[in-house]
DNA sequence: GATGAATGAGGATTCATTCAT
DNA sequence: TATGAATGAATCCTCATTCAT
């Protein structure tokens, strides 16, 4: 469409990937700390330890920040469990499917807390409207991937609004499982993973009356 | 003269409440439309047709008001539907006590929009965090209040437990619910319904294995 | 049209009254120094004395500023003048009117050094064009009605052009004037005269063949 | 060895010049679009897309940009116009003389609307005033050795105003030239070829009782 | 009680310029 | 030479809050 933006690919310098890399950190941090809304671009380069002009020489502003981060999280997503989901045979039980679904998410948000920051994103629609819905699209679309095989009956739009449901369990149980430790957390997690099957398993039953 | 002194200081207070349900009912609008973190005083000042200083006069910042929103929204919660929610006999099917609570708290979130956004309160722990956790709280406390007679085994550990991951769905549900129209909306209100119920009935069957 | 500047008038306050004055005369003087395009809104406020955040209770933007400042230029120069020319009778010789307009202007320049600043405008057309343009216009409007009388079988299009011309030739001149003092400067004043005087002279001889 | 020495500088000069060439264009471009105040090393790097240190390589600052651009201009008015006004005939009429020059300048400016841009130059004195100047003397300049031979009895002083005078209404008219097309245009054109006959016919007169 | 004025620190962003590579 | 990185002061503007009237 429009090439306003990005329109030489401008070579970087490998100082400037790291400074990028610093920043997103920084952003993450920060992000963390104050939530998404009220992050200020000074704080970051603050963070970061560079003037505000460094920042800005990487990103036009505090939305691209979240954006390039979401992305990264998102293929470090793609990366670290892609290709483990990949070999889940379709007889494996939903049960262990969800076990070790969950964990690996619970996983993952542990090693990146800013995941749950941008998650939430902004308090409103609006702002960041459509980054906020990229990170939470490609999560749904993991589900959606998940979930297919064993919904082989569902028309498409049951199973978007049975993932839908499960990323909207899956917020709110994180929510718990970030604000405990230990054996509560440990114990939350256990409760997110069986509400998860309570919830999908007579689905499965509709689909295969035969299966168990 | 007493008279008057005894009118004034009425009349007084009658303007003062009218002033701050108008500053409260602008508030709600705004926090509704930007957000808590992004709402500004002045904003809600305009909104409600009076100038800043009016404002400072019955709050004393931004907080106070979310405050006092979220008090009078709990307050108003326990109005409509405490009295409501007590004649339950402990005979009333898990299910109907479910579908009628969901839908008695949806119709509050559309009738008080502004409750979802204060729920959700600033991205982070910091500001607000007592009353967004107040908020919470109450909610918290209604579901324990509603559960703890269908597992009087369960200890209030667990119970507590419980609870905190009902209104997590609850609120991961709501999201979404608030996020459709029509028909949509009411299949995530029905799915929600679900979840809810399959998560809490194997609960039941262990406390009252004779039971219904 | 919309409705979303200016909502409602607010009422003003004296002392906010004085404020824009001390304000629009600051602007002034930072505009004549700086030029309009090189003028910022925190020099202006330092100049008045009062913090940025004052000058942005009066006015949204820099432009908004010379918007007003024009304004209230336009209106003196009506006050001042627009009484003034009325008693100009048909019979006047052109070489008065022309004497008495642009020492008149001249005048008014010298007292409002800021007009100068504000017809030249932003150094391209975008910023501020509008009220550059009102400020020019409302000069071409009153040269117009100045020179209709004389031109009576002149074409409306070519009234205006020679107003154009007119207006053209007085900032070109008007900049030399400025630009020098005492006797010097008087010459440069004659020399438009005349210049001016020689332009129109032969119009009028067309319209009036029996005039002089 | 000492061939390539030969070449090397050579070839950088040639680079440079190329550089020197594509830095002012771009610079012309966004002094036009942009204003002189307004434009940005940074802009007009990207506009010439080189690299902002890339620029400081040739040029120490801004400033520097516009005075190279403008003795480049008037190098090029001289190259152009020059030549071809030197066999000008005293006995030439007046009129032609003017015809002539009106048209060169005008068309010189439309080939290069920069020109524009500069002499106009920021709103204010300051930065850049002294090219300004210089593109302003060399024009003066040019019109005082165009007009001297036509006012031999005149003195220098004299001379000086009147040129100056002509500049001032030739950038005046220029302005409304601009701002038009087609048919508009060329009557502009005429008119102002109208008011500079006029006001410099009656001053021959004087000089030459005898002449025509 | 109500208003609008006032503040000044802080927000995002830009810019002329210098530096390291 | 050329690049892109880096700077930090300066830009415009907002905001929670206080003050005078």
């Amino acid at each position: 469409m429009e090439q306003t933006a990005d329109e030489r690919p401008r070579r970087r310098q490998a100082r400037g990937e790291r400074r990028i890399a610093q920043l997103l950190e920084a952003a993450a941090s920060v992000f963390c700390t104050t939530g998404y809304t009220a992050a200020s671009t000074n704080a970051i380069a603050r963070e970061a330890g560079v003037s505000p002009g460094t920042l800005y020489q990487f990103f036009p502003n505090k939305e691209a920040i979240a954006v390039e981060l979401s992305d990264r999280l998102m293929h470090e997503m793609r990366e670290t469990y892609g290709k483990a989901l990949r070999p889940i045979a379709p007889e494996t039980p939903l049960e262990e499917v969800i076990a070790a679904t969950v964990d690996r998410f619970v996983d993952f948000n542990c090693r990146h807390p800013v995941f749950f920051a941008l998650m939430h994103g902004p308090d409103v629609p609006g702002a960041m409207a459509q980054e906020h819905d990229a990170l939470h699209a490609a999560l749904i679309g993991r589900v959606e991937a998940l979930l297919t095989p064993f919904l082989p009956d569902a028309r498409t739009e049951e199973i978007a609004r049975t993932s839908r449901m499960c990323v909207g369990i899956y917020k709110g149980g994180l929510e718990l499982i970030l604000a405990h430790e230990g054996a509560e957390r440990e114990a939350y997690v256990q409760e997110l993973k069986n509400v998860l099957f309570r919830y999908l398993d007579p689905l499965l039953m509709d689909s295969y009356p035969l299966g168990v």
